[in-house]
RNA sequence: GGCUCUGUAGCUCAACUGGAUAGAGCACCUCACUACGGAUGAGGAGGUUUGGGGUUCGAAUCCCUACAGGGUCACCA
């Protein structure tokens, strides 16, 4: 990562080796690092890649540039050269100055809002018929995450979802509960609507299997004893009727919609989420079928002989897709291509767009931009796929029918519970009331959780043991409120205003506090490389080395009881500065930071 | 089979995008401490980075190849 005393360095590194050795680098060939613990030094130039140019081999090229650069920068106190590496050692009131800058900023490594341009982030999308499950969860987390993250790295960000409303699978629950449901409500039942519309779901496939099995008894072809099905047929008759606006149908359509959305709010409510708009499929795949049309008369796609529309991908090494059905009727595909554009018209500044959406769609995204693309919708180059890897169960995938799907209610609510516990055990805020208690064990268990899936970079699946459960301790994110919570204690308890601490820039800092201000320094860089690569893991690692770093710190190093006045105040200074850092860096992945804990 | 992602300590994950002796947490074994908040700290053990080639000052990282696993290639969404 770029550390922000590195773009001073490296503005130095040129101008002195030009001054040096007569020629200048390019910026590539210019790197710099934090020097590794064993060795002297703060920030080391690797000079392998300068040798060539200087004219001299990496140990003697690095030598003669240790040497100028101290000479000319008053701010580098000294240099020392392994191999190739030329180790350089800031001055203590370096290191103060930048302290007092980070200080004076509560918004610390956050960019301007509004300084970079308009982005759009679509995360969690379920599907209506199921209630969410613990891969919904990695998906909002990382969504909202990046969310922040961007609008962090100075962008406005738009959230939203598309909502995919209309289609078969919709009048399979509506058909399932009209024949089964006796009238009953979320309100009679006290049921969340997700989970009351997800049963019945669940009821329509197994009274069409139980059909098809009944079918096939009877000597049809196990496809013929699929479309023979009654109830499936009835699901076909109560599509057709919602197409052609049948009131009575799309009135059951609204209210059993409504139970959904009304339960899917609650968890979002519960996770920390927020969207700024909302798409539903039934308002987009109209618009999707238009541009299909639109491109089918410009000789982009082509028709077959049933009706249907195609596009032809094989000269970009991929297949022939479906964009529209024979009798006119929308796919996946054809609404999203109506989604996309519609996105942009909304939002006429919208410069990128990010979809946030399993890997197992990879394909997808990769044929909806290549038609955008031909039907030379200008923004097609803006838009980005945010793959990211299933959670995985020490079974293997989640299997609704085998009974092995986390419900993310349940798992929140156990995470909430579970931090209770430990909470009441320790026995630290038992004069807290009932409400502080309660919002303690959501801010602790939440956390813990959203870290969990959140410190792995998005790209890769990962393993979820729901016996072994998520810790809170180690590397996790109660350990790093914990020691947030320690320094706004200490702050607390010294009784003084972080901004206006004053030490002497004489006062020297060891390894343990140079290590503390250069963790601090270096997050707006962080946050500005997790905005580049989507990535909230590397804000979470970044988050819990510097913590780590303070809780080692904090055992052999007198803080608020420390004599001399300027090592308090500098002490102070990076205690304020650390907690900051760490409570702006884990704001980023939705996780707040109790004041007691 | 084509395309694609992945393979790092017993387990779960890192590694500043090609840099120094590959680091953390959990589990295991020592040790420290009535603590400015112990949900702690220090240490030990644990690795041929899946195998094999190649590229160069230098490879977990890039290329080739073999193997293993996931995903995808629907008139499902």
């Amino acid at each position: 990562m770029i550390h922000v005393l590195d773009s001073r360095l490296h503005d130095a590194v040129l101008d002195t080796f030009e001054a040096t050795f007569g020629k200048r680098p390019s910026d590539a060939q210019i790197q710099i690092q934090s020097t590794r613990a064993e060795f002297e030094g703060d920030r080391t130039v690797v000079v392998f890649p300068l040798a060539g140019l200087a004219g001299a081999p990496p140990h003697v090229a690095a030598e003669k540039l240790g040497e100028a650069l101290v000479a000319s920068q008053d701010w580098i106190s000294a240099y020392s050269v392994v191999k190739g590496f030329l180790n350089l050692t800031l001055t203590d009131a370096s290191w103060s100055e930048t302290l007092r800058e980070a200080l004076a900023s509560p918004a610390w490594g956050f960019a301007t809002p509004g300084s970079q341009p308009q982005v759009m982030v679509e995360y969690s999308s379920p599907n209506t018929n199921k209630p969410l499950h613990l891969g919904h969860l990695r998906n909002n987390f990382l969504g909202y995450s990046v969310s922040r993250i961007l609008e962090a790295a100075g962008h406005d960000v738009v959230k939203v979802q598309i909502i995919n409303d209309r289609g078969i699978h919709i009048c399979k629950s509506m058909v399932a509960w009209q024949k089964l449901g006796n009238g009953e409500t979320p309100a009679t039942t006290g049921e969340k609507g997700d989970k009351l519309v997800g049963r019945y779901y669940v009821a329509f496939d197994k009274a069409f299997k139980a059909e098809v099995a009944e079918g096939v008894a009877r000597g049809l072809e196990p496809k013929e004893a699929e479309s023979a099905s009654p109830i499936m047929q009835e699901a076909r008759a109560m599509l057709q009727r919602w197409e052609d606006g049948d009131t009575e149908v799309v009135e059951l359509w609204k209210t059993m919609n409504g139970w959904v959305y009304d339960g899917f709010n609650a968890t979002y409510n519960d996770m920390g989420v927020r969207f700024d708009k909302l798409y539903y499929e039934s308002d987009t795949y109209l618009l999707g079928k238009k541009h299909v049309e639109d491109g089918l008369s410009r000789g982009i796609f082509f028709q077959k002989e049933d009706g249907s529309i195609w596009v032809d991908l094989t000269d970009d090494g991929l297949d022939e897709k479906l964009l529209l059905r024979g009798d006119g009727t929308a796919v996946y595909m054809t609404q999203d291509i109506g989604t996309a554009i519609l996105r942009f018209d909304d939002f006429a500044g919208l410069d990128r767009q990010v979809y946030t959406v399993g890997n197992e769609q990879e394909y997808h995204f990769k044929v909806l931009f290549l038609i955008l693309k031909k039907l030379g919708f200008a923004q097609a180059d803006k838009n980005h796929h945010l793959s990211y890897g299933m959670v995985e169960l020490p079974e293997g995938k989640m299997k609704s029918r085998e009974g092995t799907v986390v419900d993310a209610d349940d798992l929140l609510l156990e995470m909430r519970t579970t931090a209770r516990a430990i909470s009441d055990e320790l026995g630290k805020v038992d004069d807290f009331a009932e409400v502080e208690k309660a919002l303690l064990a959501r801010q602790v268990g939440h956390g813990a959780l959203k870290y969990f899936l959140l410190k792995v970079a998005p790209a890769k699946s990962m393993m979820f043991d729901p016996k072994s459960s998520i810790d809170f301790f180690g590397n996790t994110a109660p350990f790093i409120q914990f020691n947030v919570v320690r320094c706004k204690s200490i702050l607390r308890s010294a009784e003084v205003d972080a901004s206006t601490l004053t030490w002497s820039n004489d006062t020297t800092l060891d390894d343990a506090e140079r290590t503390l201000a250069a963790g601090v320094l270096a997050f707006p860089s962080v946050v500005r490389e997790a905005a580049a690569t989507y990535d909230p893991s590397v804000v979470a690692n970044h988050c819990y080395d510097l913590i780590k770093a303070f809780s080692s710190f904090y055992q052999d190093h007198p803080i608020a009881k420390e004599e001399n006045a300027d090592v308090r105040n500098l002490r102070l200074a990076l205690c304020a500065a650390v907690s900051t850092t760490v409570s702006n860096g884990m704001s980023l992945l939705g996780i707040d930071m109790p004041e007691r804990m």
